[in-house]
DNA sequence: GGGCGTATAGTCCACATGGACTATTTGAGA
DNA sequence: TCTCAAATAGTCCATGTGGACTATACGCCC
């Protein structure tokens, strides 16, 4: 029987983009900032101080992550840096599989495929895969709802959102059995090292630290 | 100079469901919770009763709603009932007519069309071309984006996310014009009329009054 | 060289959320 | 007829969010 760890599985979205960043490297919370902003990250979710420094705080507390040092440069205010630890590596790859598979939290998942190269190709695949379906199913679903409701004479006017759902449900259906087919291939890069070696990635990281 | 209303415009989606439900007639919370059940509303934002229970308080408070009477029937605890005032008739349709041509809060998207019907079928068409124009600016940067990404390089898998929000871009774009199009015949019926009589409307809210 | 705006690196607090809890009542089954 | 589950109609509180605020330092224009 499977004891549900509440400190591992319930992370916030900020939760999750801090254990990210970290990741890549120890880092002060003003840095995460300026990469998040770099990447354009508030399309994924909204970066406000408040819920960073907070976050940050939270996880340290619940051992995802701990302090290595208080630098001051110069006369600035001075800055703490975190790392992350075994346990927050762990929750992050869970999460992330978690979010991978699963359709009923699409800002989740869209933070989750954002993150997605921090696990193997074939953990990403594997999860996809169970999402493809569970996508299908809902479809399914949804489609049987919308025709049945239909028949009932429920008035086209408060069904458009509902019409609105099985075309963009279609969509990410056909995308994501696309991306399925191009992560299958070899030629399609995958993996940690292809991300952190790239030129872009450093020059970034540069720029974020000053 | 337009000053912001704070109370007026700054609602949760909660507080538009709720909004929305007494404008179809006088409610106590507990028949709202049965009624967003029967619709699965669900879909839409999460139902809980301390947020609702949460909402409705404050909704009073800023004048929006009132309260027309304490309920009690047989034994149960008493129930109170609210009716929607102007000023929250008023907030609802500005509220719905802001997220409507708006494109950058999704879930307040898909709540805002649901509940469409309760503005005219101008006010309808008309937000929602600004939205379409909206949309379709959003797309051509994203697009951009994309192809410059790719440009310079930029790893793949870091795009993974970007090409499926294009992808829902698109197709949110051909619903969008295949609705306003529909909208622009007389043949698609609307109106709070074509709603408001419509027999399974009725047997639901008779159900959820039990 | 005086002033002003912006960058740096955060703190603080009001408010919203949602899960847990309560207390009564009705219905269905043994 | 007794019991036990589910429905009824809410309350309460721990936690999370985000906007406002702070205080110093650097750059730059005149």
């Amino acid at each position: 029987m499977r004891v549900p760890n509440d400190t591992t599985d319930r992370l916030t979205p900020m939760g999750v983009m801090v254990l990210a960043l970290l990741s890549e490297g120890d880092m002060h919370p003003y840095e995460m900032v300026r990469l998040m902003r770099a990447r354009r990250d508030e399309r994924l979710l909204s970066i406000t101080n408040g819920t960073l420094y907070h976050t940050v705080g939270r996880l340290q507390r619940s051992g995802l992550l701990d302090e290595v040092g208080i630098d001051r440069e110069g006369n600035r205010p001075e800055r703490t840096t975190y790392t992350l630890t075994d346990a927050g590596k762990d929750a992050l790859l869970r999460w992330l599989r978690r979010e991978l598979s699963s359709i009923d939290r699409p800002t989740e998942f869209r933070i989750a495929l954002a993150e997605a190269h921090n696990l193997e190709r074939r953990d990403v695949i594997e999860n996809l895969r169970v999402r493809r379906d569970a996508l299908d199913e809902a479809h399914a679903l949804h489609r049987d709802g919308l025709t049945r409701a239909r028949h009932k004479n429920v008035p086209e006017q408060v069904l458009v959102e509902f019409e609105r759902q099985e075309v963009l449900l279609e969509a990410e259906l056909r995308w994501l059995d696309s991306l399925l087919d191009r992560l299958d291939s070899e030629a399609f890069p995958w993996g940690p090292d292809a991300f952190e070696y790239s030129d872009r990635y450093r020059a970034q990281r540069k720029a974020a630290q000053q």
